[in-house]
DNA sequence: AATAGTATTGCAAATGTTTTCATAAAATTA
DNA sequence: TAATTTTATGAAAACATTTGCAATACTATT
């Protein structure tokens, strides 16, 4: 079986070695119904000796969905995107479409170009991360009219579907969680909020929840980190360096968070009871640290899942309607938080 | 500008836009120098003014390349996968080709339904990692004659092209260092290596070492630990609660280590004096370690860029040939390991 | 000014499917 | 058994491109 044959095996070959038109080699395929079941089964026959695959491109072509998602992110090497793109990816993977993935590293200039490959192959929704997205990339989204979903993100006041979280409640929750502790003096360190909305809202929501109580944080407790522990933990020795140093630090993610942890200890700083330090995420390993990371879980799992579910459905539907899924925050207590002496 | 058009821009349209022809819109785009740059300049107005992007279903249709790789890996969600995937993404980009990615979650059997699934596609190659894969894969892969490249092994005996490094030699540099400090009762933690022959080969390196110097490990200091650092952590405790206990241990991987490291912490145990810890990989996160983990570095990032341009020219060249690239290992001295005292 | 050569462009066929419409065969009904 | 309905199949058009070939319009040469 199986002997190889030059090439162009097309359903054409099918339909010859079977002894039946094209016609009914597609309709096996596309309603198998509406062919006599023997005739059926000679054509699996001929399908499995020859080999055949079917061509989709060919398919695409002639009007039928590519059966492509597009996914654009901002790295695919990060634990939480890492994390969310699995999710996503078994969850069309189940309704039969294939992922198109590419990266943009944090540059939306970048990312529309990204969009317009993916749309050369005629993908049937673009998935992004997050709301914010250049002009361009509005406005292409909206003259192709193709379907796009915001993951991660949510948001009332965005005409795009979205799945995710509302990182500025992320943010509140995480800095309630230090204020409820007896928490005054907090230092913070963030990523770099350029073209990042999840970091920029999230800072946003601590630093309202700060202002409600009329807590200012100096600017020297204000830090900047990317996404690396060694760096964040650079950056948390320089902090906590000077002279007068906040009881508690909050960090816009878990990876930060966890090179803060080191820094203090490695400043043989007892965490909890000298500095409480708080992450936003619940990164894959966060519980394993020692001590146990408190942080906000964000359900990356849950997300990816869900966004792909909704968005294959509004892709396959005829009258597709709009969807807004905020997952539900989680303040996980574990050890790197306790309450001012 | 950019107005929006009922649907349907094609490079007809375009052409009727630009008053030429669509052969030569279709040359604009494919072999520009046969066109006058007068009338490339209309074509260029025309293809903005009413958003056209290419079909490239149409293309495929045409037997022109897709412009796609699929990539097929365990999973996504893995420090270090998603380090090859990024490179490898990266890499493939810069050549102009997009990526068609799917996950088996370690079943081959799914991984043969994967590649089937991106054969439908009619991607220009399929990249898999490691070079064990069922007969039907390989059936597959020769009867559909699909360039195909193996990603993260090496190996002088097989017919695949493949970029990546020597497990068995990975193993034993790492045990060697252990030899090497004195170490002689090592106990070993392991994944699954079922459909896994980078961990087998890993532990089949390792073992080598060991039976060079007639050196054997007792059952019960071989244990099996998932890709989990919590489930390592509780295998570990196990591990070291017996009587008789190793005096240094040996990890499949950096997270099992991650994990290993920890039990041996909240046992009380001072990492390196009374018990060494050993990984293969060197994850983003094991220099931070504290101790920084002692491990054998994997050059992911290298391996995944290096297999982007290799396969991407093997794919695009007229008499492509095959290659093997076996990448160099490096055993990481830090902090976990120490001479037996 | 005629000729040869070259640079552009258009026409039409080909690519691998799906689907509409028509037709033939079989099954049902009267 | 004839008429009618149902079921199964095939022929051909359509989908959006690319490209070989032919035709046309220039340019250079004599």
């Amino acid at each position: 079986m199986a002997r190889k044959q030059k090439h162009k095996v097309d359903i054409i070959a099918v339909a010859q070695a079977a002894k039946v038109s094209a016609s009914t080699v597609s309709r096996t395929f596309n309603h198998p119904e509406m062919v006599n079941p023997a005739t059926r089964k000679k054509i699996d026959r001929a399908v499995r000796r020859l080999g055949y695959i079917r061509n989709r491109a060919a398919q695409t072509m002639h009007g039928k969905r590519s059966g492509t998602i597009g996914l654009v992110v901002p790295t695919i090497n990060h634990a939480i995107f890492a994390e969310v793109i699995q999710a996503f990816s078994d969850s069309i993977d189940k309704a039969g479409f294939s992922l198109l993935i590419a990266s943009h590293g944090y540059d939306l200039d970048r990312e529309y170009a990204m969009i317009r490959k993916l749309l050369e192959h005629r993908v049937d929704g673009v998935a992004l991360i997050g709301l914010e997205h250049s002009d361009a990339t509005f406005r292409l989204i909206q003259q192709q009219e193709i379907p796009a979903l915001a993951i991660w993100n949510y948001s009332e006041d965005t005409d795009l579907p979205c799945v995710g979280t509302d990182n500025r409640q992320a943010g509140r929750m995480a800095m309630e969680h230090l204020l409820s502790l007896g928490h005054r003096e907090v230092g913070l360190i963030f990523p770099d909020t350029s073209g990042n909305d999840r970091a920029r809202h999230r800072l946003e929501g601590a630093l309202a929840a700060l202002n409600e109580r009329d807590i200012t944080v100096p600017d020297p407790w204000r830090s900047e980190a990317p996404y690396s522990i060694s760096q964040a933990k650079q950056v948390t020795l320089d902090l906590l360096a000077m002279s007068e140093r906040p009881t508690a630090l909050l960090c816009g993610n878990d990876v930060i968070a966890h090179g803060a942890l080191y820094a203090a200890q490695s400043l043989g700083l007892r965490v909890p009871d000298e500095i409480s330090i708080m992450g936003i995420g619940d990164f894959k390993g966060s519980v394993d640290l020692e001590p146990g990371l408190t942080t906000i879980r964000i359900p990356a799992e849950t997300i990816g899942t869900l966004a792909g579910e909704r968005f294959t459905d509004y892709i396959t539907s005829d009258e597709p309607e709009l969807f807004q899924i905020c997952c539900e925050l989680n303040c996980i207590l574990r050890g790197t938080t306790g309450a001012i002496s």
